[in-house]
DNA sequence: GTGAAAGCGCTAACAC
DNA sequence: GTGTTAGCGCTTTCAC
């Protein structure tokens, strides 16, 4: 392990000129810069982040993110990948810290490792976790907005807009009764954001447009997905036009639907809210509106970045939803509706 | 932010003291222990980890994981989360590097970060860290056993015994053709580990066996399944009996078959080396050799553990493969094998 | 524009 | 059984 002394030696200059040279925070001459560079990349140094002073960079992020089985592993990860490829272009690292370490855990954690800052996924609309953000002494921020957004920083996409952009979809291609088929309920009763959002902006369309509507939660197993479409056809009238926010149902619901009659999308259409590629592999290629995990990630860290830079930051990011036509939705033909 | 020095001022002894109490390093009276502890429950202190000299513990450990899109994310989380858990449960936290961070990451982050020691998945044969991991100053635990383990801790499934296990099933049931589908060919050029014990333990026990086999490498979409099924039915001889060993087309590969006409298991037999839950959940429950992702990890932190306490350390622990019998295979029916 | 020196919060000899 | 003290590697006053 070779130190700052090390460097200061060999370029025959001092410790603090090393220092000041890597930080950028006060002038140094041309020539000692150089001369202290070449020494810094002959000898291989590279400053220790853990030896530094309480208070100052230690080059880490926390990134906080649901890892219960229930979640949807492409996504999360897509997340994931994204906040330490950006952070890593930052020149950070990235600790990761499970949901289920709570309040405690986000306390612990600023209390107890060298971190800059935090990321938090996966937020609730009333998240007990947000008082503990808004006390810490670290920028955070949230993907996802939670009720109360007073004194934190959110991005994420706009769900609701999104919600209501599947249905209005559907609603020009004159389709009458939609649909909604969700996450499982227990993700409604934890008051997901991102699920009430969707919910609130596809109800909120449909009034407006004046269609039928119904909400399915739904499992995240391949047999709910088909009990789930079979009562979704039982029903009267019978939905022509589908929005999925459920990746897990996504494969097997369109399978069902295959199996048990109504042609997509010649009599059945579907939207979709996933990542691109998922609804681009689908059997049926979906009209969906993107979830743009890796966008996400990227602005949730060059927030975060900004923030620790000491620049203002906005407080909230909407990011807007982009629907993509493709094959799974086609202007109603006779049958079912209202 | 409350430090050791107000916690010594507050319970009236030396800094030193609160420290012992706290490594319990060196034998503390009841009295001091008890008075130290209560002074730091109510001043709320934690020591912090930046702050300890270089060579200390840091209570963080760092995950090399895999994050490129081709990994089946499933079963990279589950590895991932118990990585996570069993390394809070010894009071670490977990710093997450993506694998493309090659050699140079694995170097950045021992000089860099305050990292305790490491865990690195999906090891190659000749994977090109090994040598690193060899010079690090930090214990290591690698997830996979490459070619050369010489100086190396190294845990895994034992694949190879995975890989016969699946044939020797298959052969008692009185299967003659067997076939092999594999991960997709990038997986074989990187020789990845687990991927190639795989393949060798079902060459070897097929050849044992007698068997006539085939080994058809897939791609991880549901395309690539579809062809790969028909390409299978049209052999001859036809296998009856098949072992999976991607999880991403466990699904859609089954779906297959039973759309192009043999019975599972009736016909065909199929096993699986996957997650068991991957395998219960499946439309006709898989028999399968479990991948012990949630064990796997536990162990590698264990080990890395008891290393960093200067323990000796088993060189390599393989676990042994574990065959649950549920409804895709049966003894062979007629039709089909040599 | 540069150096010397005093910390940062914590640990571990070294003393008693 | 406990306190004193000298570091750890780095940053940042303060002084020239």
């Amino acid at each position: 392990m070779v130190k700052i002394t090390d460097v200061a030696r060999h370029a025959g200059v001092s410790p603090s000129t090393v220092s000041y040279v890597l930080s950028g925070k006060r002038p140094i001459s041309e020539e000692t810069r150089r001369r202290v560079q070449a020494s810094i990349r002959t000898l291989g140094y590279r400053p220790h982040a853990g030896a530094r002073p309480a208070g100052g960079r230690a080059n880490v992020l926390a990134l906080v993110m649901p890892l219960w089985a229930g979640i949807h592993a492409p996504t999360a990860l897509r997340f994931a990948a994204s906040v330490v490829t950006a952070a890593r272009s930052y020149g950070h690292d990235v600790l990761v810290l499970t949901q289920d370490e709570g309040e405690e855990g986000l306390r612990r954690v600023a209390d107890t490792v060298p971190v800059d800052g935090l990321i938090v996924m996966d937020v609730a609309l009333r998240d007990p976790r947000l008082p503990v953000l808004r006390d810490l002494d670290r920028p955070a921020v949230l993907i996802g907005f939670p009720a109360d957004r007073a004194g934190l920083t959110c991005v994420d996409l706009d769900f609701r807009a999104a919600g209501e952009r599947c249905v209005d979809h559907l609603a020009e291609l004159g389709h009458r009764a939609v649909a909604l088929v969700g996450p499982p309920p227990e993700v409604y009763v934890r008051r997901t954001a991102c699920a009430q959002y969707v919910l609130q902006g596809f109800t909120a369309a449909a009034d407006r447009h004046g269609l039928t509507s119904a909400v399915h939660p739904c499992e995240a197993t391949a047999a709910a997905a088909r009990a789930t479409a079979e009562r979704l056809l039982r029903e009267h009238p019978a939905p022509t036009g589908i929005v999925v926010h459920n990746e897990a149902v996504l494969e097997p619901l369109t399978e069902a639907f295959a199996r048990l009659g109504p042609r997509v999308p010649e009599e059945l259409s579907v939207t979709a809210i996933c990542p691109a590629d998922l609804a681009e592999s689908a059997r049926v290629p979906l009209t969906s509106v993107a979830l743009p995990a890796a966008e996400t990630g990227l602005r949730a860290v060059e927030l975060l970045m900004r923030a620790l830079a000491g620049e203002p930051v906005p407080a909230t990011t909407l990011l807007a939803p982009v629907l993509t036509v493709r094959g799974s939705t086609a202007r109603r033909t006779g049958g079912g509706g209202a």
